[in-house]
DNA sequence: AAAATATGTCAACATGGCTGACATAACTTC
DNA sequence: GAAGTTATGTCAGCCATGTTGACATATTTT
């Protein structure tokens, strides 16, 4: 028997509840990167690569500014992954038409395919997380990890 | 116009809509690790030392070989990181006492203090996700990052 | 006594962040 | 058109944190 609760209702979870939260996105985050990394492996690419690999192939036409910005890495950082990417193939440059500085990113043909088998893993794992969820899984989980990000980027 | 669709109903979301989800993972997990990042730098600190921190502080006892089960490093990554911790004073280590091989670990009033500050922007962020969720945010979260992580560790 | 276990340690290497400095080409502004 | 700004690239070096392999020590189990 313990003494009644002194608020009426509680405003929000208590921290403990959180924090098993906090502990989940760990290792939920920990498991989604290491299906993609073995098949970097193969590669002989890092995680690095692969989440330009990624950017570009879903956003064609990207400007290297652009990458930047996404992944908040330096443009040195960005250089050694980008530079390797294209050399070996996978990521095709041609300067941009009103504005001939920029650089415009592609994936060839070998790019979109790595993408593809890289990002297969990650389908699998999310898409039957949001399934086991029912129909309201989706929509649901966007909008947590949308809450999630900081304002300034939503 | 577009001629209708071939099947009736769509058993699971599109492609499309997981890819989003997997994006909006990696955005969400990157701003999740910048708060702890910054106080971190403070102290001459990485990631790294966070993760020690953190699942000591919050299983006092821990042994040396959980904590590898748990973050899945290689004990040589761990050494260097657990080292340093337990030099500055952040945490201690007692022998077991059924079987004195094990070293059990614990944090110190300062070690507990420092995850305490880490875990705090995370605390916030997670917990403003859920409550704009409204009350079942808590434990749809809780069943989507579960069912993100591999079986075997459920 | 021998084997297995828990942990620590040394050495070397790779990835992928970072800073700082400087170079080039192209666009914008005065 | 000269000067400044912008987009990008590059060189050099540093740091954090992952890896492998080998070996040491103390303790427990067989």
């Amino acid at each position: 028997m313990r003494p009644a609760p002194q608020q009426i209702a509680p405003t929000s979870p208590p921290d403990e509840t959180i924090v098993e939260l906090i502990e989940l996105l760990f290792f939920a985050y920990r498991d989604f990167t290491a299906g993609p990394d073995k098949i970097l492996a193969e590669f002989g690419f890092g995680r690095a690569h692969h989440r330009v690999l990624h950017f570009v192939n879903r956003y064609p036409g990207l400007r290297v500014a652009d990458l930047l910005d996404i992944l908040k890495i330096t443009k040195q950082s960005l250089a050694r992954v980008l530079k390797q990417l294209v050399e070996e193939g996978y990521i095709a440059q041609r300067a941009g038409t009103s504005d001939r500085r920029v650089r415009l990113l592609y994936t060839t043909a070998e790019g979109a395919a790595l993408a593809g088998r890289l990002i297969e893993p990650q389908l699998k794992r999310v898409g039957r997380a949001v399934a086991a969820a029912g129909d309201a899984g989706s929509p649901a989980m966007a909008r947590l990890l949308l809450a999630l990000i900081d304002k300034a980027e939503q």
